[in-house]
DNA sequence: AACTATTTATAACG
DNA sequence: TCGTTATAAATAGTT
């Protein structure tokens, strides 16, 4: 229910899953507590996000309805039991265990270790997921890369066409300081109009404005505001 | 969300209650599974109707849940107790668990799987090691294909001789055969000699037995091990 | 339990 | 996290 319809499966972005979370929680809690309020029913509802953190709603008290729960299940020793307890932490320990030597044995075998003992028909598949695998992470590497290049290609472009304007500038006041020398030629001579007047400045200035620069290549391609306003703030330190 | 706007205080109609908790309850339980999948956290929720009847769901176990939320909440009598074999498990299992999520990022990034956040450098490692075992994976393939073709070209050869045997012992009764026939020849004529003299048949075998046999090919490019089974089952079908 | 007119929740985006 | 909006989903009232 919201731009688009989703898959109920794992969120692979995590910034998103983050988001969905945040979200969804806040939503199933509201619902927990209507529930409760609608029909008087007693509600408990236990949230642990994937970083550990808890967020709960209970319309009574946790501790009355885990009891109630307890009572219910016949089996609210087991829970106050400490031996209980250490055996329910001995599995539960197991259970990770195995868990792990599973993955660590897929994991292996993706790293292309420990294939003895693979027929045929898994190592084709693992070939291919490997080749997917390699597919994917080429197109991301990719579309990073190209994202990159454009970025700095329109930052060039701008910087350029910055620099062009400037050297136009500055030609047209050589000019005029010319012009004002001319007019004073003679009379006096301070070390002011020197400076505007520095011949390897002019030669720079020259070549500068009608070389190509390496940057300003292909299509120009405005899109990022953010880009525009550095270049704008350095053209402003230029000036 | 329904016909018409509802306020959030306990509904008068009692049967009106009853269906609203149905369907709400329903609700709430898909909401909460739909979370934990989708964002993969751990959840517990507990509903008591008004007439006592118990809906719950825990996307692992409520134990699991009431364990971690007890633990989270510090509240149980086990802190005093010297229950220090129970808290060593915990800690195993805390740490396993920590073990086991860093796998499966690794593998999810291996499975070409939840690339955003990674950087240039990362891609490029991850890109290098998925290469590295598509080789591998390769490799072993290779050579289980290649010892398979050679066990192939061996009893394909070994058939091949035996047919050559037989059909050179086939020859040499037809010869005899023919003598006795010979012998015997214009005296009386019976069914079962027209069957070993037919002419068809001695033209099979003397082709047979020197045109080469498409299994000893000399580049091995015998691949598909079904067809080659196919095959061998026919030259046994010959004996 | 079905059916819808509506309200809510929320996915995508900023 | 917060705000916005288009759209999907939930559900209140009704049959």
């Amino acid at each position: 229910m919201g731009r688009g319809k989703i898959a109920i499966r794992r969120i692979d972005n995590s910034t998103s899953r983050q988001v969905t979370f945040s979200k969804r929680r806040n939503g199933l809690l509201k619902k927990a507590r209507e529930l409760s309020i609608l029909c008087d029913a007693e509600v408990g509802l236990m949230v642990f996000s994937s970083t550990g953190k808890l967020y709960d709603y209970a319309s009574t008290s946790m501790k009355s309805v885990f009891e109630r729960y307890n009572k219910l299940k016949e089996e609210h020793h087991h829970l106050m039991n400490p031996v209980s307890e250490e055996k329910f932490w001995q599995t539960e320990a197991a259970s990770l265990r195995q868990q792990l030597q599973y993955l660590q044995e897929c994991h292996r075998q993706l790293m292309g270790e420990e294939l003895t003992g693979l027929g045929i028909k898994e190592l084709q598949n693992l070939e291919n997921q490997l080749e997917m695998s390699l597919k994917g992470v080429r197109m991301k590497k990719d579309q990073i890369l190209t994202s990159e290049i454009k970025e700095l290609r329109q930052k060039g472009n701008l910087i350029h066409q910055d620099n062009v304007e400037l050297y136009q500038k500055m030609d047209q006041i050589q000019k005029e300081n010319a012009e004002l020398q001319k007019k004073v030629y003679g009379s006096r001579s301070t070390g002011e109009e020197n400076v505007a007047s520095n011949p390897s400045f002019m030669v720079r200035n020259g070549y500068d404005l009608h070389a190509p620069i390496g940057l300003q290549l292909s299509q120009p391609q405005t899109q990022y505001s953010e880009s525009s306003a550095k270049v704008m703030k350095l053209g402003l330190q230029l000036h």
